[in-house]
DNA sequence: GCAATATACTAGGACATCCAAGGGTTTGGA
DNA sequence: TCCAAACCCTTGGATGTCCTAGTATATTGC
């Protein structure tokens, strides 16, 4: 994980297929098996960068769309549905965050069943100050030149609609 | 994580974040969580196809790795950087991939820190009916455009060699 | 030749994700 | 009205990833 290989391992496992008779699929592979190593190396940095907050992405992503909210509150399915993740990964990251004091759970107003994810003070000063640095130590530096932030977006867009994200 | 949203998360994400004054990086934002959640769309196809076959991708990629090798072995530290993963999520790996009879592991012929992971020939067999599922069921259906395939080749491959992949 | 440094793998711990299952609350049709 | 079906959240279990530390083997330098 620290030095550069010499070739582009996936660009060798694209040979491969191709090799193996597999061409009409290679390059889809190829595609893809790219968008796990880069969303792992995005992750990386992310994560690097909210360490010194004691975050971690799930939990920044939530206190994010908390921050967003007008309120400040979200039921739990709804941030599990905006978030797109499962229920069981929000109570995990609600439970983490509440320790922290970040957020706290209260019952809803109307419906038994559900719980509001609340922002504290602390929990919305944190969030704005990590969003500060993420802003200028990983989106500002995303390494992706204009165009292709475009395309990417045109592109990832397009996949996660017909994947059925939304309508 | 069943019905469609209404509306793209993502790009009310990004909207926000104009709202906020970050517009500069706004897109690049965009663009990154997009990259997020893609990943984790083709990860949940991947191992719902390889699931019957008793397999994980991660497991999957390293019998898939082993089985374009000469003869069917590597070094542990080898497969970790090829894999670009971290050693100890190799050894996770190979533990359960040896429990499963599918790899064994022997002792390096000259290097007596070095451990060699061998492909058995159930391993071998798995590996090749599992590559056939998954280029027609994932790499065949990947949703992609062609031109699009070749853009995101191209675009997260100069990402992946700008972070120190490769050379 | 021997000690210091580097390399290889593994063990233990923290987190995140998903699935399956369970208990409580609402809703809706008979 | 009342019970079954639907919905919401949590618990417990399996996996994967990374980090830190520890053990064993090689290599390097004095």
């Amino acid at each position: 994980m620290g030095t550069p290989l010499p070739r582009d391992p996936i660009a060798d496992a694209r040979l491969n297929w191709e090799r193996h008779g597999w061409s009409d699929v290679a390059a889809p592979m190829a595609a893809i098996t790219a968008i796990m190593r880069t969303q792992q190396i995005l992750l990386g940095r992310i994560e690097a960068v909210l360490r010194p907050f004691g975050l971690t992405f799930a939990r920044y992503e939530l206190l994010a769309l908390l921050s967003f909210a007008r309120s400040g509150a979200l039921p739990m399915n709804k941030a599990s549905a905006l978030l797109q993740v499962h229920p069981t990964s929000v109570t995990n990251a609600v439970d983490r965050l509440q320790d922290a004091g970040l957020v706290i759970r209260s019952p809803h107003p109307t419906d038994g069943r559900t719980t509001l994810i609340e922002l504290t003070p602390d929990g919305r000063a944190l969030a704005k100050r990590a969003t500060a640095v993420l802003n200028s130590e990983v989106f500002g530096q995303s390494g992706f030149g204009d165009q292709d932030v475009d395309q990417l977006i045109r592109i990832l867009g397009t996949f996660r609609q017909n994947a059925g994200d939304f309508s």
